[in-house]
DNA sequence: GTTTTAAATAATAATCATTCTCATTTACAT
DNA sequence: ATGTAAATGAGAATGATTATTATTTAAAAC
């Protein structure tokens, strides 16, 4: 995974290169995204924040995870059904495999899918401005588990 | 695409097959995703059913979607925002390139991802059961669209 | 350091696709 | 034709996300 600290600093560089405010919940939720390893999603997120904030609004952590995103230093992977995901280290598409069992998350080391964007663009006449691929299985530990 | 009248009847031997009432609502629902070309959401399945039965609730086309889904007679795509969408042409996994401006959503004829496949499971030790692949962008339509 | 003020937050209401509930209707076996 | 479990229609409930608004705060100006 990235290193945590360069992609803590990114975040609030950015934060500071578009003019907002450093706020204690903005610089704890930049720490958190960019030390998070299994695309937590918000409520997981709100959680780790309690500890220090514990009067932060869910609304502040979503507005916050969005404006992330609006800079690409997080990505949304949206569930339609659950609650969507995040990922702080890999702010860029790529590929995931999802556990249908215990909705583990992870980034498996694959070739990236360069050329076949490539082909569906020439094929269909998209602008392609990005993709999305997910693989659902079930995981190791979930094939082991008794019952 | 595939052949509708070749579809219809697949989705009617599903519930024969499995036991279940063919029933007005449910047979003209196959009718529309057999012939169904533009991946509808159940809004738009729903409103063109009103013709044949303006009586019939939009709880009933949710069920009885879900159920052919369960078959394996539909493709259901999940989106986090707006409407889930419907592919009653090609019922098994395949890339899809979707308009971010006009929603529309198109099959392309790429090659499979089972290389792919095969090697994330490889790698993360998941059993591999289906998967998504969206590319998102612009379709040429919107692309020269004035404003 | 104090003051000022636009931006951010906390709390909570609103949204909206989807699912659930239940009284009524219907497919179909007898 | 009748009986009965299954299916439907109508509308309420759900739940993640977004919007609203009064209060608080970061940080610029003094
Ligand atoms: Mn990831
Ligand atoms: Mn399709
Ligand atoms: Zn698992
Ligand atoms: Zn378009």
């Amino acid at each position: 995974m990235a290193d945590s600290n360069e992609r803590y600093e990114s975040m609030v560089r950015k934060l500071k290169e578009h003019g907002y405010k450093l706020t204690h919940q903005r610089l704890a939720l930049a720490r958190v995204l960019s030390v998070s390893e299994g695309h937590p999603d918000v409520e997981t997120i709100f959680l780790r924040l309690q500890d220090s904030f514990p009067t932060m609004s869910l609304a502040t952590v979503y507005r916050n995870v969005m404006l992330f995103k609006s800079f690409g230093e997080v990505l949304e992977l949206g569930f339609p059904n659950g609650r969507n995901r995040f990922d702080g280290n890999k702010p860029f598409p790529h590929p995931h495999v999802i556990c249908i069992r215990c909705q583990k998350i992870i980034d498996p080391d694959v070739g990236s899918l360069k050329d076949m964007t490539e082909e569906v663009a020439d094929i269909t006449g998209f602008v392609i401005l990005t993709h999305r691929l997910d693989f659902f299985g079930i995981c190791s530990d979930c094939m082991t588990e008794k019952v």
